[in-house]
This record gives structure tokens, C-alpha cells and sequence, in this order.
DNA sequence: TTAATTCATTGCAATATTACGATTAATAAA
DNA sequence: TTTATTAATCGTAATATTGCAATGAATTAA
């Protein structure tokens, strides 16, 4: 299939995964810390800075963008991204409490 | 393609999106909820507890096992699973480095 | 206006993922 | 030994992802 059910499982799970899928690729996890790195908003820099086309740079963006992680303002030609600190900060929570759970427990095998 | 071109990007880079890939799905998320839930392991439950069926299950579970993030120990004719308490926490560290990036100065756009 | 620049979108090929029926392997119970 | 139980593996169909060339849209420069 290549098609998760979703529908059988929980808003907070398919929310993780959903957050976990986005950083599931090396290029998207490459622009997000050339993102942190660069004080300044960045553009097709990344282009420059990761070895991928444009095309597929773009698509990416589009993606960490779709979940609201980044956003992006035209600037003449050009397009500014940088990270969308609320929504980074809000996706951080979800993450930590899935991360976080209790492992004092696991004693078995 | 479906390909990743992970040989332009850092080990950690290449790590984090390792993880981060197998979290991408609400099954995987739902197995790690409940072995985190129930302090004793559990094996074939998990068939019963989330919906899928049996070779689905065994499939996640292979990929979370090759991760490192779960063991599994034979019982009888039955295996019993849980959470690899130390690699989990050494993808904790890994992931937490990724997530906490400093937002403090991203104040664009 | 025309050309140049930047980035998004489209279309497509190659590969990966997801799900499950069928089967197999291994142990336990009768 | 025979049968049941449990879980892994195989094979396969459906869908998703990745990457890029080609193209298009929008703005700027000449």
C-alpha cells in the first residue's frame, strides 16, 4: 500500500509522526540547522549550502513549510525563509513528551 | 528516484534523520506509547492493541529493533518486546541537540 | 520593452514504504 | 508424533517519496 491508516490511531500519534516524518530526511534536517545557524533569513542560499538542486530544495521548503515550521517572505526575487519560532516551540512540546516518557520502568528481557 | 542522497550530508545529519524516519509512522509511535505504558514487556499484544495485522506488526517492530530502540527476547513460542532503555536515551541526546536549537535570534521575516 | 534573476510548479522515472495473505520456523501441548 | 500457537519471512499490490529537467510566474535591471 505505502498508505498509513491513520484513522485507527490517536490526533497526538499521527501528530508525532507527522512532526517526525518532516525530519525523516537528511536535506530537511540540513536546512533546518543551516536555518538556526544563520541569524539572518536565508534563501536560495540553500540551494548553495546543501548540494540538491533547486527543484528539490523547494519541495522541501514547501514541506517544512506545509507544517508550519518555517516561513517564507518574497523579497523582490528572492524568497526569505526562517523558522516559525511559535509553531518550532509548540512542535518541540509534542515531541519532548513523546521522548520523555518514563524509562525508569523498563527492567525487563 | 525515492532515494535520499544521504552522502551529501553529515553522520549526524544522516542520524537524526534516521531516528526522526522511524517515528514517521502512527504505528511505530502507537507500539513505542504502549511498551512505554505497560512496565511489564509485551509481545503479540500489540497485534491486539493496535489494529494491524500480525506481519505489519512484526514488520515496525523489526524496524524499531534495528534501530536499537527495542529488544526482543524468545519466551516460549511467544517473544517479548521493550524500549533498549540505554540507546533510547543516547537518541534522546541526539535528538534533543536537534530540537533545542537556539530560537532566541531568529527574528526575521 | 527586453533580458536576467529567483523561485515555484509540473511531469516523470526510480526507489521506498505500507499492508497483508500465505507460508515457514520454532516451541509447547496433547 | 501430531496439533496448536506464536511470530518471522516471503511475495506482491498500492501508494508515497525523492530528485531533477523543463517550464512558468514574478520581479528587477537594462
Amino acid at each position: 500500500m505505502g498508505l498509513a491508516k491513520t484513522e485507527m490511531f490517536t490526533d497526538e500519534q499521527n501528530k508525532i509522526a507527522l512532526f517526525a516524518k518532516v525530519f525523516g530526511h537528511p536535506a530537511r534536517v540540513a536546512i533546518l540547522q543551516h536555518l538556526f545557524k544563520i541569524n539572518a533569513c536565508v534563501c536560495g542560499d540553500l540551494v548553495n549550502e546543501i548540494g540538491l538542486a533547486q527543484p528539490t530544495i523547494s519541495q522541501h521548503l514547501k514541506e517544512l513549510k506545509n507544517l508550519g515550521l518555517i516561513k517564507g517572505t518574497i523579497e523582490g526575487t528572492s524568497v526569505c525563509y526562517c523558522i516559525h519560532p511559535e509553531n518550532w516551540t509548540a512542535m518541540k512540546e509534542v515531541m519532548f513528551q513523546f521522548l520523555n516518557q518514563d524509562i525508569s520502568k523498563t527492567d525487563c528481557c
